[in-house]
DNA sequence: CTTTTTGCAAATGATTTGCATTAAC
DNA sequence: GTTAATGCAAATCATTTGCAAAAAG
């Protein structure tokens, strides 16, 4: 298997404690917001700026280790699966993200644009959005108790 | 037809200069930035603050005549097109977003999350990444000129 | 005349940047 | 030894908020 040491020599990135800390932290659980992950990596380390996570998170994206979702309007998470297509469900009350597989099993027929207007198409994302089991019980447990 | 007078009365929302140019700016052209709105209001009805415009398109977000889209990293743009579940091209390198339609004309049968994970699902959002012809065009102009 | 909207200024919050220090190669 | 990564502080940018003045119903 690669630890994160070999991961990062593969791309020709230094091998740092910040580094391979990230790419721990996000080994460990996805969907993580910079402040979640600075906080998993000073579990590891004892100390690292908030800057110097967003350097390693910039660098590790640039290289494609890992990828950046961005739920509109909430702080933007990270995560190391990349490239395999899948996509997100995503709560509009908490920000809660989860990992979804297309339906389709082999290519997904709409993940072709029916018209790409000129563009070189990389990547196709989809995103649903919704409200998530806690904050779907939280809302019952309100209206209840009003 | 209906005039964005007609349009806001008919959600009960006063109807102000304002609003009604920022209706008019997004008929004309959808995508567009805060930045981009304000201008075209200003062309209207000589001046607004840009806060005005914000608290404008919330009221119109909220009354669901207008739609937020937010291409991850740049601003939030703005569309009048709601609830007819078309979908974007969105340029990397410039920003550009143009429309497009899925290529099912029925259903779109991936937009449909194989597995809900106990969210209750409101939307789907299908965003595809890619670079715009201009950009394209831009491209290759520097690398064969270097 | 009452309520909502607008304008102004200041606050917020995530992210980026410049530069000196330190660590990796 | 060189080059690149980190830490610190300050800067930036889109967006939000509080409050008084103005406009809509």
């Amino acid at each position: 298997m690669s630890t994160p040491a070999d991961v990062l020599r593969s791309r020709d990135l230094r091998v740092t404690a910040a580094r391979i800390a990230v790419l721990e932290v996000l080994d460990e659980r996805g969907h993580q917001t910079v402040d979640e992950i600075t906080a998993g990596v000073r579990d590891r380390i004892g100390s690292v700026s908030v800057q110097a996570v967003y350097h390693v998170l910039g660098a590790l994206a640039a290289a494609q280790l890992v990828r950046r979702i961005e739920p509109a309007g909430s702080a933007a998470r990270y995560e190391r699966r990349v490239g395999d297509n899948h996509h997100h469900l995503v709560c509009r009350s908490c920000g809660h993200v989860v990992d979804v597989d297309c339906r389709s099993d082999s290519r997904a027929p709409c993940l072709e644009p029916a018209d790409r207007a000129g563009f070189e198409v990389e990547e196709a994302e989809l995103v649903f959005w919704g409200t998530c089991p806690a904050c779907t019980a939280t809302t019952r447990t309100e209206r209840s108790s009003s």
